[in-house]
DNA sequence: ACCTGAACACCGTTCAAGT
DNA sequence: ACCTGAACACCGTTCAAGT
């Protein structure tokens, strides 16, 4: 799987291919099915991977719910910075495996024993994983198949959207963004 | 490009395939190049068709920006629900054409006239797309490639995880989810 | 038990050719 | 101007066969 994960950075999810990950270890490609059923198989192998490097959360006898949240976030979002093409797989592809169950099964004790309840500490996970995912979506997103021609509007475009062009005038800080929106969401979800 | 959402809703981004669509409006797969460069082009092309639906915010008087967030991500998510397949592709391919320029440009207009600042305008949509989009996600997400065998964790193997379990034990309901996460982060960027 | 290789039904894209 | 059709270099997956 650490094959397969390399070959993603590399080339893409669309890069990883049944024959180029067989070639990759050297071996007929078709023997990977004696493994694995199918190429959904191997991606969701690839997601556990993944899920294995995000780790287990510490246990911190000081914590607070909003700092497990925070921690947690910022630690999946360290990781798949590091694995940008495996966003759109870590959250479309529900992995139901011992180590990712015990994981989530382990953050929500954690935030149990802040004082939250069981299903209160599921939402305010479910909402927090959902925008720390969204965000790594836009921010390193890699599109699917051939890349669009032009990234950047051109100065003379933009001159036709004034409001957006101020808007963007002080350029784009993506830990910044990021911290942001996770401050404010941990903020409003504390007058639930 | 009715088209071609249509093949999206029915058979995936993967069943968009040159040759199917080239069949499916009753012509010769080789003649869509004629048109399109090539098939992120394509990609591209959807993506616009599906921001169209979107369309843009109604002019509402008494607008706080509050309301102006709330309403063009509820706007936003109605519109991907019906095109699910689609989600990854709007979070992951930035379409610059003047239709989609035009449509933040308003909005962000909106927001200054509701006495925020652009920039500050545009950090909040950006937070708030992020979320919106990372929840479909999830939500919605349908995965890449052939799908896992088993999608719910059998009874039996959640008593392993009891804190998750207890979690969940109140079901899932992806509407009032959403709603309090955005409420939320909406809440918490009014302290910014 | 584990791997190979041929085969099948597909892909995206190029290019010369038609009308 | 717009479309066709053959061709090329790929795919995922099946299956019989090897060791």
């Amino acid at each position: 799987m650490r094959t397969a994960l390399a070959v993603i950075d590399r080339d893409g999810v669309a890069g990883l291919t049944m024959r180029k990950f067989g070639a990759e270890l050297g071996v007929d490609p078709m023997a990977v099915y004696y493994y694995l059923p199918d190429k959904g198989a191997l991606f969701d192998a690839v997601v556990e991977a993944v899920l294995d490097e995000v780790g287990l959360p510490e246990p911190a006898p000081g914590a607070t719910w909003q700092s497990v949240v925070w921690d947690a976030c910022q630690r999946l979002r360290t990781v798949l910075r590091r694995h940008p093409h495996t966003v759109p797989l870590i959250g479309t592809r529900p992995v139901l495996t011992p180590r990712t169950l015990a994981s989530s099964d382990l953050l929500i004790r954690q935030l149990v024993d802040t004082g939250l309840s069981a299903p209160e500490g599921l939402r305010i996970l479910t909402c927090a994983r959902a925008y720390t995912l969204g965000h790594l979506l836009v921010e390193v997103g890699v599109p699917a198949g051939p890349p669009p021609e032009a990234n950047v509007a051109p100065a003379e475009v933009m001159a036709a959207y004034p409001a957006l062009a101020a808007g963007m005038a002080q350029g784009y800080d993506p830990d910044g963004q990021f911290d942001l929106g996770l401050r404010a969401l941990i903020d409003g979800l504390g007058g639930r």
